[in-house]
DNA sequence: ATAAAAATAGTAATCGTTATCAAAAAAGAG
DNA sequence: CTCTTTTTTGATAACGATTACTATTTTTAT
């Protein structure tokens, strides 16, 4: 039988999808598609990397989890969906949360200056980790 | 901006570099590699992609222009070196200024809540540009 | 003018990501 | 349960932005 007009298709909890969600959610790194395949194979040998790929995307539209276009070659994800800020190495580029309240009124400032209407903010500081001061 | 002769012993002045650089100091959109190629060609026709690439990632290591790293699948260049934020509508693309003061003081709030050594920060909002709030 | 260094055009290679698709799994109705 | 429909998967191909390569040309220094 269809589904009737209207009703929303049921995201189903699949094994590959728990885990992937999992594995994310249990590191506070900021691991990129193949970070979480290599790490996800380890419970999950016969993943593919397509379906790694394809349920980040998914559960970043779902607004589970955050994909991260900070800089670098590769896309990052974050299992902390709230808007939170981040710096990153620009020379290992390793990224950490950054413990600092939200600024306050900030797009309601931008929203005065522009003709765009805003939906949110990303705030990113660059800089060097510590192991990278060490080694420069 | 002019390229002076003899004050960098390693960067020399070649038409191409001129040029790209001219147009992207023309501008206030912030053009993809291939948009700077496209307009680039209406002078030098024989130009490469290639050439605009190595040149585009060239003068922004010596701190002459900004490569973007904002979200999309294509990096933007910015004839701006300094520092200032940016709105970019999340359905066309579109980026653009956003004149609102640098937020004071935050790079040392970072400071102090890391042990990275913070270099800089860069502020993105999200939003919609007027054309496509027409349009949904 | 000569030689050394750097940059170019053209092209191939790389690599992160998406798309495709037949097969498998999950959900629903009876 | 069985039968049917929808969603997801694994495998692989395709894509597209960027980078690498290289013979030739251009620029700069002597
Ligand atoms: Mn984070
Ligand atoms: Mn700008
Ligand atoms: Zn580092
Ligand atoms: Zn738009």
């Amino acid at each position: 039988m269809l589904l009737a007009p209207g009703s929303t298709p049921r995201i189903r909890i699949t094994r590959q999808r728990q885990i992937i969600l999992d594995e994310l959610c249990s590191v506070t790194s900021h691991p990129t598609a193949d970070d979480l395949y290599q790490m996800v194979r380890r419970k999950l040998p016969r993943i593919s990397l397509g379906t790694v790929y394809r349920n980040l995307e998914t559960m970043a539209e779902l607004g589970m989890i955050q994909k991260l276009e900070v800089g670098g070659t590769q896309k990052r994800f974050d299992g902390n969906a709230a808007t939170h800020y981040h710096v990153r190495c620009q020379r290992c580029g390793r990224v950490d949360d950054l413990d600092l309240g939200l600024i306050a009124g900030v797009e309601k400032e931008a929203a005065a200056k522009t003709r765009f209407a805003i939906l949110r903010h990303r705030l990113e500081f660059t800089g060097l980790c510590p192991e990278c001061q060490k080694k420069l």
